[in-house]
DNA sequence: CAGAATGAAAG
DNA sequence: CTTTCATTCTG
């Protein structure tokens, strides 16, 4: 059965995103959800019926497996294996070490991770272990016979092709609808999940705003004991987050197989229009300067925003979104405006009327300026794309025609094909109009690909719609093209990778058929499909703006909003205003979902990423600098550790809702998020301690953190005397470091460079310490193996003379503190040249070599401050020198 | 799709 | 002891 289940799933599955890779990995939910009985506390109120359901549910799959009943349904998947405190760790810090070091990947965000969680205090690590194990215990309860590695069954290989995207399932819920009881829940709400439920039930409704209640009470209530610091903000926004990713889900999952791509697909990509505008907002940098015209930029937006919304009542709601959004976006990334001016130069922008036109003033100078500053392009970029969010939904809304056609595409998704196929069309049109943008537009930047692309389109959606609007800016752009831009846009965007891959594949299929699909006039078709996608969102708009209301006091009866939404969508039809109060409404909710949903990092990263990747001799400094200066003004700033906090407990939604979802997030939430500075902080001490210890001193009771991981200290005191003299300096950098304010860029790098240096030594030390197990060693020394291979492209020396450093002698010095420090250079190198870039270079820009230059530099500080003490042989520092270099090229690379 | 990390579990 | 797999994403 099961095999054939695979195989039949396929067609499911492969419908709605991936399927899973392995047989069955299936979320917790299920567990959760019978565990939810031991977690829930409040939420019993709420999920009462779901448990019922649950129950049901669960004596068939009870025994064995849990597994088949999840099957049974969706198909066979099987839980996913409760993740460990680490993997916990890392979900949570990930994209804390991302911001640190955008240039890293994700291996050796990784990496950086392994060393944090080492030098995590086993205190701190024992809540995540804690964690873990309750999740574990949750996990096991829910299914008793639940194996980790099945062995028997073993389709994993198997099963694999299918695969793809366990994170899939995760993030999205299609599958999660399958799932959980409550994901089904919500999924009927819009549509017909095939599985069973219900298409479109008042109930669903009541269901939704039931749990949205439930999140609400979980939330403050464990929110105002986990974060102090923002308690309002996280709670509207989880909340809120919560809703309209429930009802993404929903979407998504309701809509039949075939629908699902549809209807997901523009959900997703309003999605990412979304992130691309809060990434591109977060890009604008400010410096505590300019912050004020950045702050007011944003407000601006906001305020844009909220104009668009004629409507009064849901203004406040929306404002508050925009406003949360902004705040995030500045909380969680610092920035630095080069040019405050042009910022003031929007805003006059703030006349709520006459948006349109500011807008389209705006874009006039985005095009006439774009060329100058990127700032400024992000700037237009995010503004422009907001408006042309507008406008596009406007215009759907306004082209009633098509709406018939979007509720029957809604409710039956009958037209699904059709529309997939038009759509295909629409996304050849568009991306060939998008080379065309890009070809004749700008070739300016060759360093941001990604970005650029991704301005361009919204560029070209912006002109196109503000075109309609009456801004024939651009004679370029035909009206046709109009409409593939405004589709354009959802495409473009670099979407995580989920969308990605089915973008992709989209993109391939509409690239052969481009040909024949371009020839047609895709004005009538696209139009009609767009529309139907902005009349989803606006009904996601209409339920998250229940919501929004629920929570601020208005509770209202589902059916009322049903009505509401059916009024909405009407009155959009027919009134241009009501499209654009729930264009605004869509916005703030796809904010809130985007932050919620953590979508909004993993954007910001990519971004980041393509910038780097594009652009490493271009403008890779400036993003350096920018990434460095944000984490450094987020990490200066005082709320930056709320900021992080704020941003983290958004992303770290677990894309499973559902109540456990959100019991799991919320304890997920509540685990103590680190800044790097604090690990660099755990570092410095324990450099201490190993220093101190080494000296023969009596440990001293380091306040704070002190307790830090013995792990090996014997092993490492050794080394650490060695490097005294740099414990000195990160002592006293540890010591301002408390404060965490008043560190300067310097500081920090030190403390990191100490921090690395002491992870090296734990490194070191580990592989010959019984600290872990077997794999544990292995995964050290290959650790080893791969700094050096990659640090030179000769492993053997390096490695030979690391070894015997570690093996030999205690007391050694000169080979080994330059090992050491290489490979300290070669940890930090990308940190390092990031910093000194934005400290000593700013202004270089476009030259590769440079950045290497400065972090040689630095070392080469370093190294001299460490030779003078030290005074080393000759031999010492031709390797150093040699090695150095080398080290550095491959960092940057 | 592999791979980086850690750890729990199973073989 | 070794293998499997959980999460996260880049190349």
């Amino acid at each position: 059965m099961k095999g054939g289940s695979r195989t039949k799933d396929p067609p499911v599955e492969g419908e709605v995103s991936g399927k899973r890779p392995k047989r069955k990995c299936l979320q917790w939910h299920p567990l959760l959800s019978k565990k939810v009985l031991d977690f829930s506390e409040e939420e019993e109120e709420d999920e009462e019926e779901e448990l019922e359901k649950e129950h049901h549910l669960n004596p068939e799959g009870l025994e064995i497996e849990a597994d088949e009943t999840e099957d049974e349904e969706s198909s066979e998947q099987r839980a996913r294996r409760p993740m460990n405190a680490f993997l916990l760790f890392c979900k949570r810090h990930r994209s804390l070490v991302r911001q640190e070091h955008p240039r890293l990947d994700n291996r050796g965000a990784t990496k950086i991770l392994a060393d944090w969680w080492a030098v995590l205090e086993p205190k701190e690590k024992q809540k995540y272990t804690d964690m873990a194990k309750e999740y574990k215990d949750a996990f096991m309860k829910a299914n008793p016979g639940y194996k980790w590695c099945p062995t028997t069954n073993k389709p994993v290989k198997t099963s694999s092709p299918t695969v793809t995207t366990r994170k899939k399932v995760w993030t999205f819920s299609p599958d999660s609808s399958k799932d959980f009881p409550i994901a089904k829940k919500t999924g009927r709400v819009e549509d017909t999940p095939q599985l069973n439920f219900a298409m479109a039930d008042p109930t669903q409704m009541g269901g939704l705003s039931m749990l949205l209640l439930a999140g609400e009470h979980a939330l403050t209530a464990r929110e105002i004991s986990s974060t102090t610091s923002f308690p309002e903000t996280p709670t509207t926004d989880k909340q809120c987050g919560k809703s309209a990713l429930f009802q993404l889900a929903e979407i998504s999952s309701s809509t039949s197989p075939e629908v699902t791509d549809n209807a997901k697909q523009p959900a997703k990509s309003t999605l990412f229009q979304f992130a691309e505008i809060s990434s591109s907002t977060s890009q604008i940098g400010f410096t505590d300067s300019c912050k004020p015209g950045g702050n007011s930029s944003l407000s601006q937006l906001a305020e844009i925003s909220s104009c668009t919304s004629s409507v009064p009542a849901g203004k406040q709601c929306g404002q508050s979104a925009l406003f949360q959004l902004a705040e995030m976006c500045l909380a969680s990334e610092g920035v630095k405006v080069e040019d405050c001016d042009k910022l003031t130069d929007i805003t006059p922008v703030e006349n709520p009327q006459n948006a349109e036109t500011c807008l389209d003033k705006i874009k006039e100078e985005n095009e006439s300026k774009s060329q100058n500053c990127d700032t400024q392009d992000v700037l237009n970029m995010a503004q422009s794309s907001s408006s042309s969010l507008f406008s596009s939904s406007s215009s759907s809304s306004s082209s009633t025609s098509s709406t018939p056609t979007d509720v029957s595409l809604l409710e039956t998704g009958k037209v699904e094909k059709v529309k997939k196929k038009k759509k295909k069309g629409k996304v050849d049109t568009m991306k060939t109009e998008k080379l065309m943008h890009k070809k004749n537009c700008k070739k300016r930047q060759s360093s941001e690909s990604d970005l650029e692309s991704v301005i361009y389109t919204i560029e070209a959606v912006a002109k196109g719609d503000w075109g309609t609007s009456g801004s024939g800016i651009q004679g370029e752009e035909t009206p046709p093209k109009r409409m593939c831009s405004s589709s354009a846009i959802r495409l473009n965007p670099m979407p995580p990778k989920k969308l990605k891959s089915k973008v992709k594949k989209l993109l391939k299929t509409k690239d052969q058929e481009q040909v024949n699909d371009s020839e047609l006039p895709d004005l009538n078709v696209s139009t009609p499909s767009i529309n139907v996608d902005f009349e989803t969102m606006d009904k996601k708009m209409v339920m998250i703006e229940t919501t929004d209301n629920c929570e601020e006091h208005v509770p209202q009866s589902p059916t009322h909003l049903l009505i509401k939404s059916e009024e909405k969508e009407s009155s959009s039809k027919i009134e241009n205003c009501g499209s654009r109060k729930s264009e605004r409404t869509c916005k703030g909710a796809l904010y809130k979902t985007l932050v919620s949903e953590g979508m909004l990092t993993s954007l910001r990263a990519n971004v980041d990423r393509g910038k780097r990747g594009s652009g490493r001799g271009t403008t890779s400094d400036h993003e350096g600098c920018w990434t460095e200066e944000n984490w450094s003004f987020s990490q200066t700033g005082s709320s930056s550790t709320k900021k992080l906090k704020k941003s983290k407990s958004k992303d770290d939604s677990l894309p499973g809702l559902g109540k456990l979802g959100e019991e799991f997030e919320k304890k997920f939430n509540s685990l103590p998020q680190y800044s790097p500075l604090t690990f660099d902080r755990k570092n410095s001490f324990a450099m201490k301690k190993k220093k101190n210890s080494g000296n023969g001193l009596s440990e001293q009771p380091k306040q704070n953190k002190g307790s830090s991981p013995s792990q090996k200290k014997n092993l490492f005191h050794k080394i650490v005397n060695k490097y005294k003299h740099k414990k000195e300096k990160s002592n006293s950098l540890e010591k301002a470091i408390p404060t965490q304010d008043a560190h300067s860029d310097e500081a920090v790098q030190k403390i990191k460079k100490s921090s690395a240096l002491s992870v090296i030594a734990s490194d070191s030390m580990g592989a010959g310490e019984p600290l872990v197990g077997s794999q544990k060693r292995k995964a050290r020394k290959t650790k080893i193996t791969h700094l050096v291979r990659s640090a030179d492209g000769r492993v053997s020396p390096a490695e030979e003379s690391r070894t015997r450093e570690l093996v030999q002698s205690p007391g050694e010095k000169p080979l080994k503190e330059d090992t050491l420090y290489s490979e300290d250079c070669y940890r930090e190198t990308k940190a390092q040249s990031m910093c000194s870039i934005t400290a000593d270079m700013p202004a270089v820009s476009s030259i590769p070599a440079f950045v290497s230059l400065a972090a040689l530099a630095e070392v080469a500080a370093m190294e001299n401050v460490h030779r003078s003490q030290r005074s080393l042989p000759h031999e010492g520092q031709p390797n150093e020198m040699a090695q150095t270099p080398v080290l550095i090229s491959c960092a940057d690379q």
